[in-house]
DNA sequence: GGCAGACAGTTAGGTGGCTAACGATGATTG
DNA sequence: CAATCATCGTTAGCCACCTAACTGTCTGCC
């Protein structure tokens, strides 16, 4: 869990109580945003323990949604499906699906190659590039681990019957997109891409 | 923002067509989980822009908080106040507070200790024990700084209204003990502590 | 008294984020 | 054609997280 935060959560009176000296804190504000980084953080920690059990980080299991999706795609693409985006391949595609900088990705790769889920190949046209591909091993792992992974997931869920999620899916989208807006560019509404599903 | 994601979320159609490959994927149960990471990761990049133009990391904030907690409480169970709780004050509760381990939490103290922010104090009764007090500038610091924190983290969840902020702090504190139920120990209820708002 | 165990803080080594700067290659354009 | 600019991947160095092992100190029980 890389994300630092307070085990404990305020007390709604006690926030009450510190907006006395601050106005700005506005209570039911602070409440929510706290409880959406605790819950965050709190079905993060879930899965990263199914992860860290098969010994692959977060990061490095997010490479590998990225590339097996390319190899997805390719295969529901012949079966006349709609294109949801070609899959990434290179370092650069892979670091801007993977929201990390181009050099956070070659680290992960490296250590991905290290341990032979992945391959670095030289691309035949443009020497500047490289294409990373899935290696056997890497899918068999996968093959083996998604299964509980979903169902690792869907049970963080089950406290919430289908209406809530819909929901909690509204207020959640509201919030991303006022965030959006606030670092400046224009709401990266929606997705194109296929099963990057972590 | 340490937590590493995929940048757009797969469209729920595409859901629905993995979920014909892996059964154990519940479509719904696996959106509302990518949005509330997403989304809970979005408000911490926000808040995270805010302190990394002030300097200061998430996990040293949230040291700050939690050592100027005690500050704020002693001086209002002067008026009275119901104590909301002791206000930690060695590294070994402070690493508690903040949830992570005690290891981190030494290089936290140093690089606070360093920049001027905090004091390692001997405990006179127990050599085994440090004392870790704020510093004036420290104080300085966050009166100067808490103010824009707090509209910022209110302007994130503008687009809600109170009775939907209401909505989603139930929803995303099911979330939350259902999580704790996951790990073992039986839901870590609610918190005593009063504004180690973050 | 003395020794085993518990506990506080640190150290060491690994991972994964970041920025900044680099060399190599490709694209643009005067 | 050559200079410039953009882009690709990497490197170097910082920070913050982890686990495991260590040192020093207290506690408790023969």
């Amino acid at each position: 869990m890389p994300l630092l935060l307070l085990k404990d959560l305020p007390r709604y009176e006690c926030l009450l109580e510190s907006a006395k000296e601050f106005p700005d804190l506005d209570p039911s504000a602070a409440e929510a945003y706290l409880h959406l980084l605790r819950a965050g953080d709190d079905a993060f920690g879930i899965s990263q323990r199914n992860l860290d059990a098969h010994g692959i980080s977060q990061g490095r299991f997010c490479v590998l949604m990225l590339l097996w999706r390319s190899v997805h795609l390719a295969a529901t693409e012949l079966a006349g499906a709609k294109p949801c985006g070609d899959g990434p391949r290179t370092p650069a595609e892979l670091a801007e699906g993977a929201n990390v900088t181009r050099a956070t990705m070659t680290g992960l790769i490296d250590t991905l190659e290290r341990d032979g889920f992945v391959k670095r190949e030289p691309d035949p046209v443009d020497r500047r590039m490289l294409s990373v591909r899935l290696t056997a091993k890497a899918e068999r792992f996968l093959h083996d681990f998604l299964p509980g992974h979903f169902r690792t997931t869907a049970r963080i869920m089950t406290t919430l019957s289908e209406s809530e999620r819909k929901t909690l899916v509204r207020l959640l989208t509201k919030i991303s997109t006022q965030a959006a807006e606030m670092v400046g560019g224009p709401a990266p509404v929606a997705a194109e891409p296929c099963l990057n599903a972590l």
